[in-house]
DNA sequence: CGTCACTAGTTACAATTGAAACCATGTCCT
DNA sequence: AGGACATGGTTTCAATTGTAACTAGTGACG
């Protein structure tokens, strides 16, 4: 067992800090641009690809827990991003679904944000990519097993 | 140009997913079982690879922002982690070092932590992991060229 | 029915964080 | 020397966040 540690090369930290800086870099596109948070893009998303979710759903597919979902949905219907249907099933929760002008942020942002991560991806090839996307696959797998035991 | 997006390939959003995931599970063991956060961590790490540093310095080697570092420095000192040794040549810095309870905590830690990152490594070849870590650090400089112009 | 366990979603509270202001010092330039 | 400007580090303040408590339903089981 080494005894000695390198931050540079400790998963981990290369992790957090790359996500932290892609995350400062790209929120400048939908917080400056567009005026929106990173919940809020995240939920956006999340609605368009599946078209009616309710809170509890729009967390299992952005993991986000369910206060920071409340949150953006609440500012969002504020906005008049998406409307509410409730649900007659269970009267707790109700159905989102992005409204025109959701629809019309998301359409505007996406390009931009497909843009921004091209431009990141650039350097690297298209068997690169897809190889990077694999390993994360496996870790998040890899994750989710050591979680559980 | 793509009118679609799905946030499960959309690479910001699995980093950050990713990042998040580790970063809860890891913090278990030098939260729970040590008693320090993440900032300290780093600059504990940053402190027993490169001897003695100032403030400054810290921050470079640990991507934290000097707020951050202040705090974790604050702390550790309180703790009897590290001591400080004032510049002569500028009496506005201080030079920190680890004291012997400090590299004590570091050699306790540091073998929980390369283990936990072992684990998660383990599905992936040795080959892999190269890759992995090659991949990251292409990002890596591709991220400070996009942020530069 | 009634009550006990569970779930969807919100609210309250405390902790973490970063931006900006700040203090004290150092550096540069004339 | 003496101002203007930069720099190491701390503090203040406001924003973001997660945990835990809560509200209001639902469902199962006697």
């Amino acid at each position: 067992m080494d005894d000695k540690l390198s931050l540079q090369q400790f998963l981990p930290y290369r992790c957090n800090s790359l996500a932290q800086r892609i995350s400062v870099s790209l929120s400048r596109i939908y917080v400056r641009q567009f005026g929106i948070t990173v919940p809020e893009w995240r939920a956006l998303v999340a609605l368009a690809e599946y078209g009616e979710l309710q809170s509890k759903q729009i967390a299992a597919h952005t993991s986000m827990d369910k206060v920071r979902v409340s949150r953006a949905v609440a500012i969002m219907t504020e906005k008049g991003l998406l409307n509410r249907r409730p649900c007659d099933r269970d009267s707790r929760a109700a159905f989102l679904t992005l409204t025109e002008a959701g629809l019309e942020l998301y359409r505007r942002i996406v390009p931009e944000a497909l843009d921004w991560e091209e431009r990141l991806l650039a350097p690297l090839s298209e068997q690169e990519q897809a190889t990077l996307f694999g390993l994360l696959d496996k870790l998040d797998t890899r994750l989710a097993e050591l979680s559980s035991d």
